[in-house]
DNA sequence: TCCATATTTCGATGATAATTGAAATAATCA
DNA sequence: TGATTATTTCAATTATCATCGAAATATGGA
């Protein structure tokens, strides 16, 4: 009874179609005023404001004020976990518009996740740095190997620094659209930072997509031998 | 958005107090009637029947008839993830009351069904090989792995004998007091003559009950790593 | 065959909750 | 100070949906 009411009332903030579309424009990881979230819903800023206060109350999202705007994002890690674990069982959308065709195919092919990438990019990368022995799969986390510790060493990723964090370091996020494991935490957040950086990778705005720069394709290639100009 | 629209429908089939029960209720991972269901819910069957209907089309639930009994079951695990990844931002609840900790001891029974073992025994031997990667779960039977013909062998269960034979090799049975599906077929009717033949169980006259001896909980043990004693 | 039980369908009711216009509150800027 | 913009509150409307009684369908057993 207990449990699977607390079950229904947190499920009932997602299963609303406007608070739906909030939540998964707010899975970029970044924070959005009321106004942006309103117009990314398809509602009138009273209907946002209304939905925000209601995952606001129920801790699924958080705010801050600076000025008079007040930016909304997503509580935390768990809640973006349970996110993309729906996007997981979620059937397969039926494409609209030419608009949304596209719209679908960039975010399938790379995303961020919360703070880490995501997408096919998210997972070829986790995938090369494992055929590489660069990190091994565990049960429920990825760990670096000896020859990754150098490799993150030379990419000037700072692994002791980043598991001081009270975060998670490396667990793994099953990816929606490719069904698989990917390289999330602190690691894979520095990794997105770093390719961020480096301008490898741009954020499309107002979306969760991303999109890889000419000196990303050869950084990529080079750096993690991935080939996304197939793509 | 066409992405988001999904996974507000597949989050408003949990976010409904009584969906929410019978999908908590379905995470044993047994099947229940839609009586059964119904009562945990606290609703009257017409409304289990008709929450488990729409849970149906959304193949969040699966559904087999067995006379005029209709068993529910979740659909994948999947599903019981996504359930339980749930459990990790609800906020904390109570424990269960007594009466439905009792409830939960349900009556084990070690029997056979038709000429293949059945109820608690079937259901733990069938979970033990599927576990150990002897077997594995297809849509309507099981398969025997590379590492499972070895296994037989040394059960001195010859696999190619039993697949000469005329009927299903190794279908799934659903079990009425498990409420799971168990290994039937050839297979399992090897395995229960196996056991048989080594004075591991004993048949009960007049009944289909089974009798663990001495002996088979040692063999049960040492063969299928069953501790059939403590229950 | 008739009766009991299990489940589903149908229809009516009632409750809940999303939406938005209008108005209030809050903050910035000129 | 007044004008502008961002956000929230309020109230009224509307749409959705769970619930259950009644009845239909299906199965098993006597």
């Amino acid at each position: 009874m207990t449990v699977n009411s607390n079950v229904a009332k947190v499920a009932s903030l997602i299963s609303e179609p406007s608070r739906a579309a909030i939540l998964t424009a707010l899975l970029d990881g970044r924070f959005h005023t009321v106004n942006e979230l309103a117009h990314m819903a398809r509602v009138k800023p009273q209907t946002a404001s209304f939905h925000l206060k209601k995952m606001l109350d129920a801790q699924v999202v958080t705010a801050e004020k600076q000025g008079r705007h007040r930016y909304y994002g997503i509580m935390n890690q768990e809640v973006a976990r349970v996110m993309e674990s729906f996007l997981s069982i979620a059937p397969a959308a039926e494409i609209k518009s030419f608009k949304h065709a596209s719209e679908d195919k960039a975010i399938r092919s790379a995303r961020t996740c919360y703070d880490h990438l995501a997408g096919n990019l998210g997972v070829q990368i986790t995938e090369s740095l494992t055929k590489r022995g660069f990190i091994a799969e565990e049960k429920d986390t990825f760990s670096v190997t000896e020859d990754g510790k150098a490799f993150f060493h030379s990419m000037q990723i700072d692994l002791t620094s980043l598991k001081k964090k009270r975060r998670s370091f490396s667990h793994k996020c099953l990816d929606w659209s490719e069904r698989r494991h990917h390289l999330a935490g602190a690691l894979g957040n520095a990794i997105l930072e770093k390719l961020l950086e480096r301008n490898w990778i741009q954020r499309i705005p107002k979306t969760r997509a991303i999109k890889i720069t000419p000196s990303g394709l050869k950084g990529l290639k080079d750096t993690f031998a991935i080939d996304m100009d197939r793509e």
